[in-house]
DNA sequence: TTTAAAATTTAGACAAGACTAAAAAATAAA
DNA sequence: TTTATTTTTTAGTCTTGTCTAAATTTTAAA
């Protein structure tokens, strides 16, 4: 059985491999954790010791697959947590991480099984996420960042990537939402700002908008 | 901030005083926490400091009226957990309580609220247990342990004392639910063990069972 | 009312998980 | 390639919550 601090590493360092597709750092995860490089190498250790992640002095860890279940089942109760506190209780997107960060760590099997029944076995969360299967397996999605698109180019949003309160709050002034229409009117070379289209009202976005969106293009 | 084993002592001692009427022990905490008398006289000296029980040496704890509050907050969400994996996952009622001992410690009070309104604001958890109000008021009921009964009266069962499992499962099969009604058909003086009937069925049972189930009398 | 037993508290230790400061290793710069 | 910088690890400390063993207080018995 592991802990709540033990399956938070876990998660963080699913997150960081999967989005850099290598090996992470300790100053990585202490970074993501908020915590102390120190720290962190006190508990990656322990992992190593559990062997739920491969780890060599100075070398960084990477999940073993073990691990790699471990975080995959707890992204999965997340999701579907999340699902549950839109769909079910009416909280809106940017509400529901915090809940559901505690939610996740909720231990018992018969419970994520009954509710992800009860949810209509959901694929997607809030954000456009992705819901593990009872096995671990995660749907490659065919997604792109806004800020990969050209001028004139368009898409569906199906996701974002920085899930915070505050950008998810920007998007909702904005009217833009998973499903959303976004066209890309102009780009600008230099700065990767751009303006966009989105059901008839036209936004200046900035490059840090634009690579936490994620669209499906048509 | 509470921590969680902050707030699983407030409602053992809850639980305590509740039942007994008085100020509860050290070694009555120990007992229901199953730990040690030293750790409880720790964690009360602690939970003194910081004003959710009174308490002087050797003379055992009582909560304050802040204590009282933050305890009966953790029973309400609780039970509201409970009715909702019963009535929403289809869970039974014996198999409940070690999750809803999970969620009671989930800390987000619009959760709590739009889950109660979401289960359509429910008076009693699974177990017949009234659930405490936004404001920790508990309705007060009228309801009698069936020991309690004499020959020839009868009533309907409104709750149970004791829920391990192992006991709701004892009541499952013979049977015996929130709703049933139980008529005294005999008692023995010496062992006060009963016959009773529950619709059209008679059982012999023992006074350790009569002691734990609840009824209205009628 | 003095003594014996039970209950409670103190003292000291331990594990988990965090921290700071300092040492060691790896990487980048000159 | 040697030096400087950054990263990582070690050593030692702290807090929370637990434990055992011993000391103290309370309660029950003689």
């Amino acid at each position: 059985m592991f802990t709540l601090a033990e399956e938070n590493y876990l998660k963080a360092i699913f997150h960081l491999e999967n989005d850099c597709g290598t090996g992470v750092t300790t100053n990585a995860i202490a970074d993501k954790m908020d915590t102390r490089a120190s720290s962190v190498t006190d508990m990656i250790q322990k992992l190593a010791d559990k062997k739920v992640i491969s780890y060599q002095k100075y070398k960084g860890a990477s999940l073993t697959k073990k691990g790699k279940s471990i975080a995959v089942n707890i992204i999965r109760k997340h999701r579907l947590w999340e699902v549950f506190l839109v769909e079910k209780l009416d909280f809106q997107w940017d509400e529901v991480h915090e809940i559901a960060e505690q939610l996740e760590h909720i231990k018992s099997n018969e419970l994520i099984q009954k509710l992800d029944s009860f949810l209509g076995h959901p694929d997607f969360d809030p954000h456009g996420d992705p819901i593990p299967d009872t096995n671990g397996y995660i749907k490659p999605t065919e997604k792109k960042l806004l800020s990969k698109l050209k001028k004139n180019q368009q898409g569906i949003c199906v996701g974002v990537k920085e899930s915070s309160a505050k950008f998810l709050q920007y998007l909702d002034t904005r009217k833009i939402g998973i499903g959303s229409s976004i066209k890309v009117i102009d780009k600008e070379d230099f700065d990767q700002s751009m303006t966009i289209q989105v059901s008839n009202k036209q936004f200046f976005i900035t490059k840090q908008i634009s690579e936490n969106l994620y669209l499906k293009t048509i």
